[in-house]
DNA sequence: TTGAATCTTGCAAAATCTACCAAAATCTAC
DNA sequence: GTAGATTTTGGTAGATTTTGCAAGATTCAA
């Protein structure tokens, strides 16, 4: 085989696959690794493809973001029932803003009919508002971190310190009796700002949330009005909460 | 059989298979292998087919897609050598500022080894350098503007208004002698203030560009101090251009 | 920080390309 | 129809490109 079919099945299969290893292309189209490897290196000048330690990726793919689908396998029915129960809970053309976790990007996909005024620091939403007129989209400006696809830094504090919105949907690492955490220091004083210039403050937790602590607190119980979680959530902590007046949705 | 009857069959087989070596060529028309390779020739100098090592390919095939937009077809392989050609004038960490457009797009997928500070307010590009640690991106804030994946509006000009940068790398929809214009209105004040930013002003600008006017005036010639186009850009309009100062890079 | 996987680089073997040549086929002029 | 010129064809030698491999450097994940 010559080297620009084999380059050109090599895109095709990426095309289908997302990504896909060296070996992978290697017996995919018959021809050793260096070759392959060259092939890449090519196709990677060109830029269709783009080059990962060990095999290749499509640039622009379809769905979504690699990194975040693959952090996404974790609950992913869970996060998809939550998703649903917490945008039924957004009226048309309300001003929502969304947090940049894969559970509220969810809830992002389920919003397009409600034709709402969206203001996220996500990348992986604002990619999927690209291509719709529906919704208008207000994208935070920042500084990119790389894999999790979020703007973060001065700017995007500022910014959402600026704005005004009906409901802030968030995501967290966990939630326990003190108060919301999360994991990444960096988003922290974002999410504080976020959920400052909402009316009403919804959290997407998956039932391994509750109960669980992360690196830096967030915020304390008060701020919350309503939590979206899903079926295995523990009865105790949902009563706990109840008692404390958030209102607590357990998505079927 | 005659050259002709081997060259129309030729045609048609490879029509059928997309790709073809000269071993199957060769047999296919039942002559040797020189013959195959110059009745390739000749059919490569017509433009029916392209020659590749080891065989052959057809010009157009039907499957050769792009994920990218539309826009991006048109001039395509002008643009990459534009692309490939404008990288080359960035060093090593330099401040970017990249623009919106769809050349500009593929300069940026060249720039990942330069490991460079970019600015910009183009989603395809904040998107492409979502996964790699290689490059620090901060991206403006603003207003999705659907079909073109840009961010505008106030957010974005006064972000832009902010910072300073090394370089801009520009694109447009026409040069002529009065000035650089563009078709989007909304853009304009952006671009002005990326311009504004930068102690180098790039613009990359395919043939077509050049000698022709878009609805809305962005600056004039004398804010450029790079054009970078390809070949088939008029012999006269890049002497003007010379003479009055700016460099003028064609790509090969 | 370590160990494993992957990347880079250089090299030699294989395949392919570029002339070039001689034989076969075709054309031309008579 | 035929001799000589012209074109086409198939083959060959040397240059070039592509390929596969392997050693040493680098990167990644734990």
């Amino acid at each position: 085989m010559q080297s620009e079919e084999r380059q050109k099945r090599i895109e095709e299969y990426l095309l289908k696959t997302e990504f896909a290893s060296l070996d992978e292309l290697s017996e995919q189209v018959d021809a050793s690794i260096s070759t392959v490897r060259r092939d890449l290196d090519q196709l990677a000048e060109k830029g269709t493809i783009r080059r990962t330690h060990g095999g290749a990726r499509v640039v622009n793919p379809k769905s979504d973001e690699f990194t975040f689908t693959a952090r996404d396998q974790h609950q992913l029915a869970e996060k998809e029932a939550i998703a649903t129960a917490c945008a039924a809970l957004i009226g048309m053309n309300q001003t929502v803003i969304l947090d940049a976790g894969t559970t509220v990007y969810h809830v992002a996909t389920r919003l397009e009919a409600k034709s709402p005024q969206i203001i996220t620091n996500s990348l992986p939403v604002a990619n999927f508002y690209n291509t719709t007129t529906k919704a208008e989209v207000v994208v935070s400006g920042g500084v990119i971190y790389p894999r999790l696809g979020v703007l973060i830094g001065p700017l995007a504090v500022e910014m959402f310190a600026k704005v005004r919105a009906d409901i802030a949907i968030m995501g967290a690492g966990g939630l326990s009796p003190d108060g919301v955490s999360n994991s990444h220091g960096l988003l922290i004083e974002i999410q504080r700002a976020m959920i400052h210039a909402a009316k009403k403050v919804i959290f997407c937790l998956d039932h391994t949330k509750l109960g669980r602590q992360s690196i830096s607190p967030l915020c304390g119980l008060d701020v919350i009005d309503t939590i979206v979680t899903d079926q295995a959530a523990p009865v105790e902590m949902v009563r706990a909460l109840r008692k404390r007046g958030i209102e607590v949705i357990i998505a079927p």
